[in-house]
DNA sequence: TTGTACGCGTTATCAA
DNA sequence: TTGATAACGCGTACAA
């Protein structure tokens, strides 16, 4: 037999005898052959592999419900194709860069997964430059040649709004994620847009780090702040849970006096007290489309943005009417806005 | 030049002149030359990564803090050395396995972590038998050639429970992980030695999942049983937390008249109201002394198990005194048997 | 179908 | 001692 057969055997291309291909796949089961990957790669110049860099400080990663299932995501999709996932955790930026120059020069993976995208994010560039194949999770904010994975997460955090908003609160305040993250911004944005909407003024916001010791702090100083929100939208669950041991630790009952809503909707959400009415968000599945895509990409193949459906809101108890249910109707918002309907 | 001699070079090893040599890596470093790593790999036939494989259900990684700084810390020791880690999330035991083959198989990586250990595991044989080297985080209960991580969880789940019965808790129950689980069956036996060597009775003990549904079950059959615990000691802080909603959620006061002990520490465990005692371990440590201890045993140099510095009790709010001080000298455990004393 | 060149770094052999 | 030369590992691709 010869090597040249026997490749095409294994890969199933045409031009061989059936007879002959069959032959050759019995011996080789027989023989217990497996192609070697170094050898693979080398000929065919893929790594068969995709790589993943995360840049977040290790103790924030733990508390970090996200990666953990995206990363199951990207599996189901890699495990079926002999693919493999080189993981890289890096702490700064900089390190970041020096791991997708490293994937890149060692021709260590195929392509690469882009996450927590940054304001006029350098890896955009720096991966094109590179010629490195990539998905980005959410749209850039500068031109990309990269196909998105796209969830609206927007629309479900007016709803979180709305919903306080019908409930009767005025003032809401957020505590968003860290305003260079593109989605810490895009979700402020939206709660600011969801407040004018409501016809209600945009309330306070403190910026934080997506942590506990973050979230417990922000709490703190809105709380500390005149007029007090009454309710507070927060960028992830990590910190509205935060939230509630603050408001607990003030003796503020929620949502009898603070409303609070959470993001991600994390397993422990619904198993804190009150349960967190969060943004369910589907880590999985995005992890899932992004391998899809990255694959296809790597196969040359042309590949579209991808919309997966919407994050949805998951009402439970940690929202409620606001303290003094008198004081709704004292004053309504103004006629041009709509939202003036309560209970 | 020729190959040979530049490959000399730059593997710094001897038989070369200094000055060609330096001529060498100045002109490498001109042209940006990197060695492939396909090549290297092929050549070598090493693969310049180590493997992680993590089989659990995708819902209950997200929630595990464990994981992904473990990982961090793995990364730490790897990126120095030009490492790469290769990551399969798989959802069965027999998935498992077939990673580990598949990792073996493929020459994709050069050695492995295994986490997770169960009883009588399977995996040590296997890996064994297809002389892929290893790390184990745990010794296992069976013969291993491979070095182990070792920390000693259970001094602090004795002190644990020895601080509650300090307080005066007589009747303190246990939320366990999977019992096939190695860690998990520990840290349940270092509960019961505990128990014992406080003079105490074995309070009952609930099998669960480290996962919150699973805490909040758990919690709910210990709360509903006669006699009830005044305390529980939790495998995992998630499981605790949940407990803590549980408790919420039927009006019993923490730690007033229940005492809650979780196991990690993790971030959000000082975050929670109250603020939940809890035994701190260190998995970033954990992944550095794994990391630094699989790439010496590739390297052919002998590895002993390696001893971290114990796990320690965290005592914050939601551990104090039984409701009823005044009972707590009525009647005393006796030696033999134990099971005499209720609310 | 078969034979052979190729990819690329490592290592052993050999000549200078 | 120094550096050039060649073989090797293992599939793939293409010409014969």
């Amino acid at each position: 037999m010869s090597k040249g057969a026997v490749s095409f055997a294994l890969n199933g291309r045409p031009g061989l005898a059936e007879e002959t291909r069959a032959r050759i796949l019995e011996v080789a089961k027989a023989l217990g052959w497996r192609p070697s990957h170094p050898a693979r790669a080398l000929s065919t110049s893929r790594a068969f592999a995709v790589g993943l860099v995360i840049a977040r400080p290790p103790e924030l990663l733990g508390a970090d419900p996200f990666f953990p299932s995206f990363i199951a995501g990207i599996e189901r999709v890699l495990s079926d194709r002999g693919q493999a996932l080189v993981l890289q955790v890096v702490s700064s930026e900089q390190a970041e860069e020096e791991s997708y120059r490293g994937f890149a020069g060692d021709g260590r993976v195929d392509g690469v997964f882009v996450t927590d995208l940054r304001l006029a994010d350098p890896r955009i560039t720096l991966l094109d430059d590179l010629g490195l194949p990539a998905v980005t999770l959410g749209r850039p904010d500068i031109t990309s040649p990269f196909p998105a994975v796209l969830v609206d997460h927007e629309t479900a955090i007016a709803a979180a709004v709305a919903h306080l908003a019908e409930l009767g609160h005025r003032c809401i305040a957020h505590v968003a994620g860290p305003s260079h993250f593109l989605h810490g911004a895009a979700r402020r944005a939206a709660w600011e847009r969801a407040l004018t909407a409501a016809g209600l003024p945009i309330g306070p916001c403190v910026v934080s780090d997506f942590s506990a010791a973050g979230g417990a702090r922000a709490t703190r100083e809105l709380l500390d702040a005149t007029p007090r929100p009454t309710a507070i939208v927060y960028a992830n669950d990590v910190m509205a849970i935060a939230g509630l041991s603050v408001a607990a630790e003030r003796a503020l009952d929620v949502p009898g006096q603070l409303s609070i809503t959470g993001f991600d909707d994390s397993e422990l959400a619904g198993y804190v007290s009150p349960p967190l009415t969060s943004v369910r968000t589907d880590p999985f599945g995005q992890g899932m489309a992004a391998a899809q895509a990255l694959l296809r990409l790597i196969d040359g193949q042309p590949v579209a943005d991808i919309e997966l459906p919407p994050a949805q809101l998951v009402i439970r108890a940690s929202t409620g009417p606001p303290p003094s249910p008198s004081r709704r109707h004292k004053r309504r918002a103004t006629p041009t806005d709509g939202r003036s309907d309560e209970t």
